[in-house]
DNA sequence: GTCTATAACCCGATAGAC
DNA sequence: GTCTATCGGGTTATAGAC
């Protein structure tokens, strides 16, 4: 019955993303999900590899979770791009700024080697920005010849990325905000340079 | 005698610039520090405190510290952006895109309201966009006249901080440069329309 | 597979002599 | 102001019955 392991993972998920990993204590998740400790070592040799399953699970879910309902009513692919951001916007917002993008948190939270969780965090960003870079591909001409798709793709990560940790310290959607304003006039400045 | 608490400080920025905070153990310090418990008990109420005291050397800091050496040989305001960015690239190049924008860092590990350590971090990325901004202020006509320049420096810090965290994650330089990169041709495009 | 109880450890902080 | 020893509590992880 892998019902226990879901209730793990789905619980682990939204804390990890509230208070973040090393905040989160085994007993909370526990508490959380309404499972005994027994239960969640049997499943997991340890923290560490709830964390790696909550990353897999982000990873796996990129797509169905995150790019198809931000999409699902946009077609242009430049507004997709901008579609995208106004999800972390939301998530901002119903949070009171306290709740960004969970892989970004985490990423900046490990500071040891730990490899086979930064692989991980690797893959999530790879996967954000492959989808993004395929959004300035499918713009075709509207955008000049010879600019890097991949890398305007990456900007827009940064930017969403520095755009969440100042308004999480900020607690206003202000920096966010204008970072993504300014992200917009610089795709506008490229649209009208093509 | 303030030699101890000059020694506490320097050896608990060292360590929350390298392994974060709440990785970091007053024990870490202690032995960092080459002083005993007492002594750090003595001088501070608590390890937050030892954090506040951090962050109110890295406001007090930036000026002299950060911002003079990276201008000492560049007049050009716009030219003083980038090379206050370099001065982040050589930190992840010369350890292993390990340690990036301490502030960062400790501005996402954060996520209890924990209002005098957020009020901290707020005031540094204030007076790092303020400086910024003083630039592009200072590059009078060259920029476009109905141009935000808070918003303009905002955006730079944006893309250093998102830059850091992925060339952190990916251990590559990278991202980092592409995102320079791509803010530098923003720039380029604004100079070019005014 | 799930439960309870607990081991083994590290943490921040304190006490009290000097 | 500085030292050593230690307290009390929370941590991850395990043992062993069911």
């Amino acid at each position: 019955m892998s019902e226990t392991r879901d209730k793990i993972r789905f619980a682990a998920m939204r804390l990890f993303a509230q208070k973040g990993y090393g905040s989160t204590s085994v007993a909370d998740i526990l508490q959380a999900a309404g499972v005994n400790a027994g239960s969640l070592y049997y499943l997991y040799p340890g923290k560490q590899d709830v964390l790696l399953d909550v990353l897999d699970t982000y990873l796996a879910g990129i797509h169905p979770m995150l790019l198809a309902p931000a999409w699902a009513e946009i077609s242009d692919p430049v507004e997709r791009v901008f579609a995208l951001l106004r999800r972390y916007r939301s998530a901002l917002e119903s949070t009171d700024c306290t709740y960004g993008c969970p892989i970004g948190s985490i990423a900046l939270e490990l500071h040891e080697p730990d490899p086979p969780v930064r692989e991980r965090l690797a893959a999530n960003f790879d996967a954000w920005v492959a989808a993004i870079e395929q959004c300035f591909v499918d713009a075709g001409d509207r955008l000049p010849s010879d600019l890097d798709r991949r890398a305007l793709a990456v900007f827009a990560l940064t930017t969403m990325e520095g755009g969440v940790m100042l308004s999480r310290t900020h607690r206003t959607l202000d920096d966010f905000d204008t970072a993504v304003a300014m992200l917009r006039s610089h795709v506008d400045l490229l649209l009208a340079r093509a």
